[in-house]
DNA sequence: CCTCTAATGTGAGCGATGTACACATATTAC
DNA sequence: GTAATATGTGTACATCGCTCACATTAGAGG
């Protein structure tokens, strides 16, 4: 079923797949995006994506894949060069507000256990994470970085769930913003009752 | 198709539908859970389900709930009257291998998006929340609960996946419980290098 | 320019799923 | 004991992922 003065073979279907993708998954969620609608966006056989696309999976990796640079980008852009308390608040806000700008994206990113054999999420995955090694070190320069990372990457990440589930307000984008950044501010400026931290320094578990 | 000297009807086909569930669960992950699956464990036609379950979500939401008992339950029992900021560490450390142990159910808790018409995933969530506000008003007296409630939540449910999805490292419950308590302390111990926190208070976002 | 091969798209078809519907059977209330 | 109600069965349909045999085309080698 050809839509124009034009051909059999489509072009360029594996970047028509993958935007067809994108659409169906801001439009219907995570549950719209089946490789069959893919195809009829497309305009193309139910067959035909897998030409391209080992399967499912394979474009749903491709998706993410997407999604990782995008939300790179997203980052960076935020703040090229984050060395305070406040620089890292405005990159885990940026975080969320990605993720609550494209919820099904962000699901499909992150939500699927990680693939091994993936080379591409491994990939995403890795550069994340040495991403967030290299904010921690420039603001908590006396702390153990892989330690902090995990718990840095944990809370931004956990952040960016509760409010993608609705567990906590989001009607305004300032509003997850200013929440986001008091959650950070607040976690770092946090004195417990009856552990008080050591200044200067992580502390080991006991 | 009885399979006893037994009858048409079953006898209490709702919870066994739930046990099904469960088990199908941890056997085969969440793609492998569906309704027709779960009738022939019970041992049922495919659509007998659905005298009890409205359609497939009911079901799932009626496993979360069941999860969220569980999961409350799991954490008292891991300290039952937290205090300390090394109490808490203890209750984090809990929920993660609670996710990591019930990879499955946690993602059912938590990964779809939470339904505001379910009753019992909206009272749940609550619950836990209050759970976190009481613990949080005992560690960090001079905090703003809210505030910093929702960072250690996210926190530590930010940990649970990044361990459930194995961005981190989770070869064995001790080494998983000993990362979540460092994850903790090293964030409340945390020193920024520029932004130094005020002691003993919450500081606000500018 | 022509041909032949490899790349790409088509169509029918299989087994599985969610769910609606009409029907069968057992439990319970009177 | 009978009628109403709750519960389970069977059939059916649309959709899905995926396989396979076949059709069409683009592009390389002559």
């Amino acid at each position: 079923m050809p839509q124009e003065g034009s051909s059999y073979h489509h072009g360029d279907l594996r970047a028509a797949c993958l935007r067809a993708a994108r659409e169906l998954l801001e439009e219907s969620g995570g549950s719209g995006l089946s490789l069959r609608a893919v195809a009829r966006r497309a305009g193309v056989s139910a067959t035909a994506p897998y030409r391209h696309y080992a399967d499912r999976d394979a474009l749903v990796s491709a998706v993410a894949g997407e999604g990782y640079r995008e939300l790179a980008g997203y980052l960076a852009e935020a703040h090229p060069d984050p060395k305070t308390l406040d620089d890292l608040a405005e990159i885990a806000a940026a975080y969320v507000r990605f993720a609550v700008q494209r919820p099904a994206l962000f699901r499909v990113m992150f939500v699927e256990p990680c693939d091994p054999d993936n080379e591409e999420r491994v990939q995403a995955t890795a550069a994340i994470w040495e991403y967030v090694i290299g904010i921690v070190e420039e603001v908590f320069p006396d702390a153990d970085p892989d330690t902090l990372s995990t718990a840095v990457w944990a809370l931004v990440h956990g952040l960016a769930f509760l409010h993608l589930d609705g567990k906590l307000d989001a009607d305004t984008p300032e509003t997850v913003d200013n929440h986001v950044r008091a959650a950070v501010h607040a976690v770092f400026a946090a004195d417990s009752a009856h552990s008080p931290p050591e200044r200067g320094g992580v502390r080991a578990a006991p």
